[in-house]
Formats: C-alpha cells, structure tokens, sequence
RNA sequence: CGGGGCAUAGUGAAACGGCUAUCACGAGUCCUUUGGGAGGAUUUAUUCUGAGUUCGAAUCUCAGUGCCCCGACCA
C-alpha cells in the first residue's frame, strides 16, 4: 500500500490526558481513533493487526477441533431470565425493548447447541466466534486494555463427562500458549490461578507481564505458574515455596469450567439424563493488540512482532523529488508488490526524511528499506529492522532473496 | 459508583475579569526543500452545553455533559 494513500495520519502530539503506551501510540499511529472512553474506531492499520491476531487464534481454535460460528450482538431478554442473568449490571439494554446487548454467550450458545446435539454421539462438541462484545464498565481504561465494546474470541465446549472436559481444557490451555508464542508473548505470559471457577476450586487466567496491567500476579520462579492476588495465600499451590515474585500483569486469556451452571438452567441435559458438562475460553482481541504494544515498544513507538505487524516491509525512499530516485523506488515496490510481500511504501514526496523516518519508528513494521541517492550510488538499499541500531547495505539485484529469508 | 484533575482551531498548548482570543504543529495553495519532525508567503475558532454575577467572562459562580487518573467493580 501506497502511505500517500492511506486518509490517516500520525500526530507529532500525544494525545491529550492519554497516560497508557499503547493508547498514545495506537491513536499517534493512527491505528485506531478514540470515539468514546472505551470505544474506538479500528482503523486501516489497526484493523490489519487485528485480522491477523484473528487468524493465529483462528487457527489455533481449528486445531483444537472447534467450529466458527458468528452469534447475534442483540440478545432477547428471555435467554437471561432463564440464567438469572438479566439484571446483572455490565449488560447494556435497550430501552423499553426486551432487548440487551451481548456481553457473554452463555445464554445464546447453550440453547443453539442443545437443538443440534441429540445423542452422545454428537459430542464432545465445541464452536467458537471472533466478535463484537459490550460490557457497561464502571470504569474503561488504559486504552485498548478495558474497553465497553472490544473484540473477542469465545470458545465454548460440551461434554458428557467431566474427565472429557479435564481433557479438553488441557488442550486449549495448550492452544492459548500457542497463540501467546506466535505473538512473542510466550515468555512473559503466565499461567495463572484465580477466582471464578464454578465447577473446580480455580479458573485459569493467562497474565502478560508489563506495568500497564491492572492485575497484581505472584510468580513461582520453579514452576513457571503463577497465583493471581485474588486468591493467593503466599504460597506456590505447586511446590510450595513463598518465594514468590509479585508483578503486574494483564489477563490476556481466561478459561473456565463452568460445569452445569448453563446447561442445567436450559435442561441441556445427555443420555444419562444429566445435564452436560460445559467449559467456556475467552481472549480479548483488541485487548492483545494493546498489551503486545505496551510490551513491544521504545521511545519512538511501537515494535510489532513479525507475525501482527500491519505489514512487513517499510519501503521509504528519501530525496523523492530526484526523478531517478522516484522511478527506482516505485519499481522496486511494484516488484515486492509482486513478489507478494506486504509492503507500506512510503512515497510521500512533501515530507522530510526526518518526518518519514519518524513515522516509520512510530508505526513500527518490522523491516525497513530504505531507497535515496547515497543507497543508489552503490546500486543498494538500506535495510534496518526495527528495535535494532545496525543497518546494511542490500545490492537491489539481490533484495527479494534477502527479504525472503529475513522478513 | 466514591475521590481527584481537566475541557480553547484537526492535534498540542498560551491568554491578570478588559485591545481583533495568541503560538506551534497539521491541513490547503504557491515557491524553495529531502538521512532523524525544513524555510518564506497565505488560509484555517460557536473558548464543551445551559444558566448566573458583571459596564464587560475563555477567565468568577451554579448545574449538566464528556475525558483522564486513583479506588471499588471485573462470568
């Protein structure tokens, strides 16, 4: 894509009362725009990153045997009576219509699966959905971190038996780490025990360590888990010790055992005549995309990981107003375009080579190739990648080869 | 929902109760510029909303709304 294409622009200025990292830097980025406390709009930038955090989950949720599907944002009153969730507070209503908005999709999913799953035969089963969720926050904040509407992958799962839901949740435990690897979140997320759990003594939470985090974790340095402060009693439920590190995190991931607690209310009940054993597994898109910000950045702006990164070369040319310099620089973009490498080109001939390389430290993809007369005297381009000081010298007969092996 | 702070151009800021509300950046036009946020010329406002005090309000008072931060809350 062409940067004198794209309508956003990056601001010098950081926004106004904005403390949180990845808030300044999405919105200077021009990443997402902030309509509302909690509410943004995603834009081109942004909205690539978001589609291709997506995909790593999607992927993964395929793996696991799970099937997409897209439930409704409007849910009738009648599913949350019959829950005794109606009233409760983070759901935004409608006015004067039986009508709320989806905060969770306990309520829809359960009765939805309950018409198709008829025997044991059909099960286990387990469906998810990347959607738009609402949740009345008392408080939204840090940016991207808590928002009242946010993206969200929801995984829900249906057994005749306990063991076979132990089973599974194993498995996706082991999916939601992979999703945290591919982001480069691996070593700084934590598996960690906390409240919430209906049908076990625990729920699972996935904790990334950085100071933006609104959760206080206790780390066992031995067995690589950690106890969120909710519920820790100064030891490693593990191995024991109480030496354990206290740090701030955010909850990237949460997975429950909810046993009963939705099929029993619906009479989802299987063969045996028991209700089926039910588990549910959250990640917050958007929210991932403001924590690998506030992980992955430095003064000038963001360092996306190779995997998110709204693209994956930065082509810049520098004294675009020589016309060979114009002509090699958009014949080297049509080649990558070709190629069929992601490319950002910056081919904006009004702004200073300070300004665009400023741009590019903000915006953050992870190689850049820069084109300009002293590259071009040497028949090269220079390549640096981002979070890195050394850049060198790649002969232009010979960049696709080493951007094939680098990007 | 409790506490604190803030609200002026697209963005960030300035302005004692008193002159035509100022500056920088951005954006538009013209010219000159291109290796770390360039220069000149020129254009760019319902001071959040409503009431009040006053000869006079961006500035003071009251109410509302919104935003940020701390806390409470967060299947």
């Amino acid at each position: 894509m062409k940067q004198s294409f794209l309508f956003t622009k990056t601001q010098k200025e950081t926004p106004a009362g904005e403390i949180s990292i990845n808030a300044q830097y999405l919105i200077r980025g021009g990443f997402v725009d902030k309509l509302s406390s909690g509410i943004y709009t995603l834009l081109p930038l942004g909205l690539r990153v978001v589609k291709k955090i997506q995909n790593i989950v999607r992927s993964e949720m395929d793996a696991l045997g799970a099937q997409e599907i897209l439930m409704p944002s409007l849910h009738p009153k009648e599913n949350w009576e019959t829950t005794g969730r109606w009233e409760v507070e983070e759901m935004y209503k409608i006015e004067n219509e039986p009508y709320g908005l989806g905060w969770t999709h306990e309520e829809i999913v359960t009765p939805l699966l309950q018409r198709f799953i008829l025997s044991g035969r059909d099960l286990p089963k387990s469906v998810y959905q990347i959607q738009t969720k609402f949740r009345n926050e008392p408080r939204a904040k840090s940016g991207l971190l808590r928002g009242r509407e946010f993206i969200m992958k929801d995984l829900y799962s249906f057994h005749e038996n306990q063991d076979d839901l132990d089973d599974y949740y194993e498995k996706v435990k082991e999916a939601y780490f992979n999703i945290y690897r591919k982001l480069d979140l691996g070593d700084i997320t934590y598996l960690t025990l906390a409240s919430g759990g209906t049908f076990s003594k625990y729920s699972h939470e996935f904790q990334t360590i950085t100071d933006a985090g609104e959760d206080i974790i206790y780390i066992c340095p031995k067995c690589k888990i950690a106890v969120n402060k909710e519920v820790f009693d100064g030891k490693c439920p593990q191995c024991g010790t109480d030496r354990l590190e206290e740090k701030k995190a955010i909850e990237v991931g949460n997975i429950f055992k909810l046993g009963t607690k939705y099929t029993a209310p619906f009479d989802f009940n299987g063969q045996n005549g028991n209700p089926l054993i039910m588990g549910c597994y959250g990640i917050g898109i958007t929210r991932l995309m403001g924590t690998v910000v506030e992980a992955m950045n430095d003064k000038n702006g963001i360092i996306w990981p190779k995997t998110i990164a709204p693209f994956a070369i930065h082509l810049i040319q520098i004294d675009g107003g020589d016309e060979a310099i114009a002509l090699k620089s958009e014949e080297i973009y049509e080649i990558l375009q070709e190629k069929g490498f992601e490319v950002l080109y910056d081919n904006r001939n009004e702004k200073t080579a300070g300004e665009k390389l400023n741009d590019a430290d903000l915006i953050g993809i992870p190689m850049r190739i820069i084109i300009s007369k002293k590259t071009l005297l040497e028949n090269s381009v220079e390549s640096k990648e981002r979070g890195s000081e050394k850049s060198s010298l790649v002969r232009i007969d010979e960049l696709v080869n080493y951007l094939k092996k680098n990007v």
